[in-house]
DNA sequence: CCTACCGATCGGTAGG
DNA sequence: CCTACCGATCGGTAGG
C-alpha cells in the first residue's frame, strides 16, 4: 500500500512557500528556513540547488496549474460568458486549494531572474489573453456591454488573485460561495441590461 | 516670487519611491539610493533617519491622502450608491496621482516594525469599514443584492489599488474612464437589476 | 557631504 | 547532514 511520504525536500518546498508568503522571498534567509525545517543551514544544498530554484519551483508549479485549468475551460463548446464563469471557479479552486504559493506567485515573482523571468511573463500573458478574448467575445456576441476587456479583465484578475489574503478556510464564506459571488459580481457588472 | 524648490530630503524621498516600487523595498539598498541620488551612502544619513523612516513616509503620506478623500466623501449628504462611487473617484483619484507611492503602500507596508505597523492597521481598518458600512447602508435600502459587503469591499479594494500597476499615463484609458469604467462595473455588479 | 570603517548577516562552498 | 568558513553586502556610525 503506497503511503504519503513527505520527503525531507518536500518539507523544504512546504516550509519555504510558508515562510516566503508571511514575510516574503527577499526577507526570508536561507538560515530562517533551516532553523524552521531542523536542519543547518548548509544542509539544505543537500536537497535543493539555490535560494531562487525554490521560487521558481513554487511559481512554476502555480503556473501550470493555472494553465491546465485554461486548457480544461478551453476545451469546453460553451457560449463566452458560461466559459467565463467556469474559467473562474477553476481560477479560484487553485488559488483557495494552494494559499501560501499563491502569495508568493503574486508578490515574488519579480525576483526570479533571466531566463525564468521571461517564462514566467509569457505563460501569465497567455493566460491573460484567453480571458480577455472571452470577454472580448462575449461583447462581440452583445451579451456584455462595451467595456474595455484588458481593463475589465484586469479587475478580475486582482480581485482573484487576493483571496488568498482575506480567504479563511474555516470562514463564514465557503469557496463555493465566493466562486459564485465573484463571478456573479463580475458578469453581473458586465451585463447590458 | 516663491519658486517650487526640491530639497535634497525631497529628491531622496521621491528616488527612493520610485526604487521601492521598482524593486521592493527588501531589495533596494541605502546604496542604490545614494547612487540614484549621487551621493555617497553614508551622506543620506544626514538627512533621513534611517531606511525604515523613507517608508513611513511613503506609506503615512499616502495614507493621509486616503483619510482625507474618505473625510471628504462621509461629510456629502447622499445617497449610499452615489457616496460609493464618489469614493471610489476619490480613491482612484489618489492612486494616480501618486503611482510610485501607491506601488510601496500596497507591497511594502509589512516591512513597518512597531509602532507604526500597528498604526498603519488601524487607519486601514477604518478606511476599509467606511466603505464596508457603504455598502452594507446600500443593501439595507435595498439598493443593492444582498451580497457579504466586506468580501464585495476586498474585491473592489483589490481592483482599485492594483491600477497603478496597469496604469499609464498617457495611455489609451483616462483617468476619469477608469474612475467611471470600474464604479459602474462595481456598482453595476451590486446592482439588483 | 565625504572617507573610513563597524558588526551583522547574507547565499553558498569545501570537506567530511 | 554537520562543522567550519568564504567573500559580498547590508544598515548605519564616527569624525571631520
Amino acid at each position: 500500500m503506497a503511503t504519503a511520504t513527505v520527503t525531507r525536500k518536500d518539507q523544504i518546498t512546504i516550509t519555504a512557500r510558508n515562510l516566503f508568503r508571511e514575510k516574503g522571498y527577499k526577507s526570508t534567509s536561507m538560515r530562517d528556513l533551516a532553523q524552521c525545517v531542523g536542519i543547518e543551514a548548509a544542509s539544505l544544498y543537500s536537497h535543493v540547488k539555490s535560494k531562487e530554484e525554490i521560487l521558481q519551483k513554487i511559481c512554476f508549479g502555480l503556473a501550470d496549474k493555472f494553465m491546465a485549468s485554461m486548457q480544461d475551460a478551453q476545451s469546453k463548446n460553451w457560449t463566452a460568458d458560461k466559459k467565463l464563469a467556469y474559467a473562474i471557479e477553476k481560477h479560484i479552486d487553485v488559488v483557495v486549494n494552494n494559499l501560501d504559493a499563491s502569495g508568493v506567485f503574486i508578490h515574488d515573482w519579480k525576483h526570479l531572474s533571466e531566463p525564468s523571468l521571461t517564462k514566467f511573463k509569457q505563460m501569465r500573458s497567455k493566460y491573460e489573453n484567453f480571458f480577455i478574448g472571452l470577454v472580448q467575445q462575449g461583447i462581440d456576441e452583445k451579451r456584455f456591454r462595451n467595456v474595455n476587456a484588458k481593463f475589465a479583465v484586469m479587475t478580475l484578475f486582482n480581485s482573484m488573485n487576493w483571496i488568498y489574503d482575506h480567504y479563511k478556510p474555516n470562514g463564514k464564506m465557503k469557496q463555493s460561495e465566493i466562486s459564485s459571488e465573484l463571478s456573479l459580481l463580475f458578469l453581473n457588472g458586465l451585463s447590458k441590461n
